[in-house]
DNA sequence: TTTATTTATGCAACCGTTTGCCTAATGCCA
DNA sequence: TGGCATTAGGCAAACGGTTGCATAAATAAA
């Protein structure tokens, strides 16, 4: 049987009130009993039964992450992956454990996730975007415990935390990159419609064309889904206009590699006659036969951020809500690397 | 205040244990008492606290991953995901909680893993082998949880539980499915040297060979790393040869992506005069510039059995330990499927 | 010296469930 | 009708910590 408090008390001779408080500094004990309890715990090996402390302070030290198994982002991409590891390490640096739940799974009448805070095995959530219903969210806050979303969405707005990816910037960097290699025309390809990240994008793009005193091209936001096919379709339909763009956004790396190999097919090189940059930086972009320029986000600090924003909303409840964008980077490949001399020929005619 | 068992208790008209036997299902309660005790439970909307509960039955019911955040295959693949995924799924059917933690971080003197274990906040903990040490399997048999390890190595043999990937079978299968498209000199082609998954798969491979008493080709084994350039660099180095393989077989799909590039350039057609098998299934493979085939594997399930034995060895510690080796499957495209009237050919020359 | 204050520690209740043991009520048989 | 099983449920201890309150010893102030 592992040592408990009273063990160490006993072979200390002191009381178990004056362990604990050794234990969680508090109270004032003087050196000399700290190190009869310290030699003590040292020879009963003793570690603190966590249950027992969680269950005495009405605090589990835990965190839970809600995941979406039905997810194919989180699934196919390493999105997932960064993220946890983040979430776990800022988890680990406070002193509290990670708990992974399914959202979609159910426990009798209550989903897991409630049960989980219900059952005060977790001290908050963070919950990816896809998960979240204005019922779910509603029912966390009856439990009253802290919640962060991972993305945002237009509902949630301000009411809530969150941590998300400043799209709107991603987009604005991609547009400025491609003007700085003399691109001309640039289309954006989305592989959605609706979903905030993608008009994020798209708005940013917009801002930066104005910004210029450029006209969003005629057509030039294509909608399609996030595969190559997709991302071929749309490049031959953007092309067959005699005053094609020269240069192409994509929101998604399948699509991007589908641009990428219409423009081999239709006999464009790229960069020199084709730019295109992508935005999830997966190793797709990095392999392709033309090494594609991305947008990288880091996810493991995405994750570091909601742990640690819900730990101080667990600590200290009266804190405002947090609304966190995370800057990305732009990796350039050789999809854009060309010389500018183009430009400036071209200005020169 | 969330109601407690006393206040079901109460409302019920019964003594608290009487709750808590309904509630676990033990001893004989009679329809009307189970009646009445549902109704308050209802009306309060109770739900058990589950620390309390762990705390009393000494058991967290609760297991832990350990993840190994340096671990760059984890981490860029998403191998991880899929697992987590299993384990999850697994873990909730069973009503146990999955615990992440890094098996690099450290409590004070002592790792975060056994910090769990001896916090008793888990019941069980499974492993990837890249974090196997013989230190810390002592450690955890000496907190007497049982553990179940992701991937095996020679050393860990039959003195633990632990789930793989049946990679010799992967690698015979490899081999079997380009002699049935009438390739006739297999290379292999290692991402690494002594990992036993590599030499599983070689050994697989070498299997195959012989049972179809062909030979292992003179330098038909090369090890590279896991890069496109080395892939590259591989497939060079083996077609200088007058009598040169004409397909090969790479335990990556990075790799295999360099064979392919290297095979092209060096004006090869794939597959008809080439043929190439990867290992990995990551999108690479699917989207490259011709498909790969490759050996998938299922990783969910993989986490599924895993956690599945954990449980078993948690709930009956009497339990043997289990090895289990999960089968592959060979997704074919279009690097291999070639028409086998040339091997037809061949023969009649 | 007496009294007030500070410092260091002990006592015991409490957190919410579980469970071994005991008892009251019911049913059965002789 | 008394005695013995069986059934249904209550009592109270236990799980391992934490913490408000009380107190003894040591020090400072009067």
């Amino acid at each position: 049987m592992a040592a408990t408090i009273k063990d160490v008390a006993r072979l200390a001779g002191v009381s178990p009130s004056t362990v604990s408080r050794v234990l969680n500094q508090k109270g004032v004990i003087s050196d000399e009993t700290k190190q009869k309890i310290a030699s003590a715990m040292e020879q009963l090996k003793y570690v603190p039964n966590d249950i027992a402390r969680s269950f005495a302070n009405g605090s589990a030290h835990a965190i839970s992450l809600v995941i979406d198994i039905s997810d194919g982002t989180a699934y196919a991409n390493n999105f997932f992956n960064n993220t946890v590891f983040g979430i776990e390490t800022a988890a680990h640096q406070n002193d509290y454990n990670l708990i992974i739940t399914n959202g979609a799974a159910a426990f009798g009448g209550i989903s897991s996730v409630e049960r989980l805070i219900a059952g005060k095995k977790v001290d908050g959530v963070v919950l990816p975007i896809s998960l979240v219903t204005d019922e779910l969210l509603r029912r966390i806050e009856d439990l009253s415990v802290p919640c962060v979303i991972l993305g945002r969405s237009e509902e949630v707005g301000a009411e809530a935390n969150w941590v998300d990816i400043n799209n709107v910037q991603a987009g604005r960097r991609a547009v400025r990159l491609l003007l700085e290699r003399g691109y001309k025309k640039i289309a954006f390809l989305s592989d959605g419609d609706g979903e905030v990240f993608n008009q994020d994008r798209i708005a940013g793009y917009r801002r930066e064309l104005a910004a210029n005193h450029l006209p969003v091209p005629n057509g030039g936001i294509l909608h399609g889904l996030p595969t190559v096919e997709s991302g071929m379709d749309c490049v031959r339909v953007l092309l067959q206009d005699d005053d094609a763009p020269d240069a192409v956004i994509c929101s998604d790396d399948r699509l991007a590699l589908g641009a990428l190999r219409a423009a081999h097919q239709l006999g464009l090189r790229v960069p020199e006659q084709f730019g295109i940059i992508s935005c999830d930086n997966t190793p797709l972009t990095e392999l392709a036969e033309t090494p594609i320029t991305s947008v990288d986000v880091d996810t493991f600090a995405l994750g570091v951020q909601a742990a640690q924003i819900l730990i101080e909303q667990i600590e200290d409840p009266q804190t405002s809500l947090r609304q966190i964008l995370l800057s990305t980077k732009l990796i350039e490949r050789a999809s854009t690397m060309r010389e500018t001399r183009e430009e400036t020929e071209a200005i020169h005619i």
